[in-house]
DNA sequence: GTCCTTGTAGTCAGTTTTGACTATTCAGAT
DNA sequence: ATCTGAATAGTCAAAACTGACTACAAGGAC
């Protein structure tokens, strides 16, 4: 549900279209969920049939007439809910990484360590990245705040992983580096 | 693409049958893939049409026939690259929690404490029962040192919050606690 | 024996998700 | 004017996923 607990959120801020909302998920929240822009009108045309939300044509300039979503009272109502539920449970996060980590002794040692490197590379990009990030207003920057947390302990985690792969003297490991 | 690696490293491993492949995954995977028992086979359906396992019906003892599933050579291929590829990039974790924190500023700062003391109960209830663990061969245990480290980071970081908001004079903080 | 619960094995219809596509407008170059 | 590339706004058929279900066997209680 944080899909929609999300729609609802931001409608609540004020009435956006469809394309507005997924923008500014690609742009900002990517850290919570993937929303592809098909998936969004499918959940707006959901909430929009359970009378979460409704929709009105609306005219810009002369650009061609688009859907605008608003909040109903019992979408607010709704959002009410799905937020004290998302702030009072535990949702484990899934580590897509971690299966390739369970085959590990699949590879011989040298290699299993040159490709973490390679994750590392990309990790510590995603950190300078996060960690450039401009300010935001309120709680959007808790999660950013968030992010470099949790970037920085898998990048420590990943660099102690890698130097207890280049001590052990588990098989293959002395002589390809 | 995870989860067909991890259907394809498991079988390399010994033949299964579907269920006992859901059965292992559920049990000791959790941390990396969320995969029902129907996506299970709809995905060994989609592997063996793909010419990458192969199934066998067996019988034992008395009990009906079920379908075994083995790799194939093509199978073995495909796991070689998709090992390197999982292991050799880093893919971003979601965490669904972070949509309420979002929304945290919608609620009066007493109440947001109250929920996410909620959430820390259960974060903490999942860090020692992985704590509790028992010790896995191989590889299996390094995932389980990472979720434990991740819950130790996620409980850090929450607590920190907590007693920001505990100090902060946003609006109804002073009196609710 | 037969009743009941648990475990094993898998199916299927319906829901959810997405990649690939269409179509219009705008801004700037020519 | 008109061409080009980017941004805006959305659709649709196909793919992926899941909850709810069936069906059989084993093991134990009575």
């Amino acid at each position: 549900m944080e899909r929609e607990l999300l729609l609802l959120g931001l409608l609540r801020q004020e009435g956006m279209h469809g394309y507005q909302l997924h923008d500014f998920i690609e742009s900002f929240m990517q850290t919570c969920v993937d929303l592809k822009k098909s998936t969004a009108y499918y959940l707006l045309d959901k909430l929009a049939q359970a009378g979460l939300v409704d929709q009105t044509e609306e005219r810009e300039g002369n650009r061609p007439v688009r859907r605008v979503y608003h909040l109903t009272p019992a979408g607010e109502a709704m959002y009410q809910q799905l937020l004290r539920e998302n702030l009072s449970g535990y949702q484990p996060a899934r580590f897509a990484g971690n299966v390739g980590l369970t085959f590990l002794d699949d590879l011989p040692a040298g290699e299993a360590i040159f490709h973490l490197q390679q994750r590392r590379t990309q990790l510590a990009a995603a950190l300078s990245q996060a960690q450039q990030a401009p300010r935001h207003k309120g709680s959007l920057q808790l999660i950013i705040e968030h992010q470099i947390m949790h970037l920085q302990a898998e990048l420590t985690w990943l660099d102690s992983l890698v130097s207890r792969l280049e001590t052990s003297d588990h098989g293959a490991l002395t002589g390809s580096g």
